[in-house]
DNA sequence: ATTATAATTTAGGCAAATCTAAAAATATGT
DNA sequence: ACATATTTTTAGATTTGCCTAAATTATAAT
């Protein structure tokens, strides 16, 4: 598996959770950041190497092949991400672009150690579940920001968007893994969403609600 | 720089050290495991770079650009060797290979992290030193075991050969760094070399003799 | 000083991953 | 249902790093 192959696969992987349906070739190609017509090329290789299932026209879906290696490359993701917090002291803003390469470094023995030397760590820095040696992991339960019920309290578990913008801003409003989140009023005109976090109120847009991932308390 | 960039950069500095004048294209080729004809094509694309200088059928010579960079990737190499051995377990035969990956991962701030959260190490798992941030590093004073003298006790330093077969060699007959090794006879026969290592007595071959490196004591 | 040998470069091609532009298939709206 | 818009695929190029085979230059031997 190539470098390009195995970030490919990790898109579809993410994308096949919110289209439950095939993987459209648009939706592919603006996620890897390509034009479409590099999507079509790279999915009909992953076709013949069995990693993916893809019928013209319809998308593409990740077969049993496709799939645990998709789960093998963000399992070393994410723990390179918990290495670089832990013991680099790199910030949760910061650890994705090295991640993004360090998740290619293919051996069984590097990524197997780390976990250990990591103490077996579940979440990553965004609250995403790290997948263990054999693939598995527990799905987090979850609501989007801007489906939280108003009056209810909840605690921020994860973000969706992993970009150093968002996560910096984040940090500017004291908003971060575990933060108390109560829902005080929701804006029908924008969309926007007013907080309560530790005695301050503030207003967040609907592009910050559709990022942030709670759990009632 | 690419990758296949970075690795030529540094299998030049290497055999800069050796042949002193310009690294010639089939020594080049060899150690980077190509044809000719490639080396050539590298060697170009890196001379229009202003990485080397290159005197077609004269060989090619590192800029001070070119060594500082190479310098880089060595001191990447080094740092992720010493982490594999001293966090992750590895022995100092598995590192070399994984190092030749991680080292073309390119972030000032990983490198600099890892390398004071391994306390600033001055010599990798074979000995060889660790340039600090600003690419300095003291030249180790060592000769090779083929030149020692009879009679005369040594500590062994270092390695030529990274190579995961001489180095479990040298593990099976208890020779590290840091083994003190007394020279009781050679062979002009087959420049053998009989040794005392903690009381014990061994022969070593002619290859090994030219792989090992020594400091009197 | 030629000639033979060895080293190096050039020429032409290939595979991976990308692109633009054009063609084909699918989806949508009235 | 059919024209229009959108999505997807194909066709043809480009760049990087590598190859083989042939031509060129340098080195060694007589
Ligand atoms: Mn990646
Ligand atoms: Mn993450
Ligand atoms: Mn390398
Ligand atoms: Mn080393």
């Amino acid at each position: 598996m190539t470098l390009a192959e195995e970030n490919y696969l990790k898109a579809i992987y993410h994308l096949e959770q919110q289209f439950k349906k095939g993987v459209s070739t648009n939706a592919l190609a603006e996620e890897m950041n390509t034009k479409a017509s590099s999507a079509t090329d790279m999915v009909k290789k992953l076709a013949e190497k069995k990693m993916v299932t893809h019928v013209p026209y319809q998308g593409a879906t990740l077969s049993k092949a496709g799939r645990d290696y998709a789960v093998k490359v963000i399992r070393r993701h994410r723990l390179w991400e918990v290495f670089l917090v832990e013991k680099l002291n790199f910030s949760w803003d910061e650890v994705h672009e090295v991640a993004e390469h360090l998740e290619h470094i293919n051996s069984d023995k590097l990524v197997n150690e780390l976990d250990a030397f990591l103490e077996f760590p579940i979440y990553d820095p965004h609250g995403d579940p790290i997948p263990d040696k054999d693939g598995n992991f527990k799905t987090v339960e979850k609501i989007i920001l801007a489906k939280a019920e108003i009056g209810f309290t909840y605690k921020c578990i994860g973000v969706d968007d992993t970009s150093s913008e968002f996560l910096k801003y984040l940090d500017s409003n004291s908003i971060g893994l575990g933060t108390i989140i109560k829902i005080l009023h929701k804006e029908p005109f924008d969309n926007s969403i007013k907080l309560e976090i530790e005695d301050s109120e503030i207003v967040v847009s609907q592009s910050v609600a559709k990022n942030l991932y709670l759990k009632k308390v």
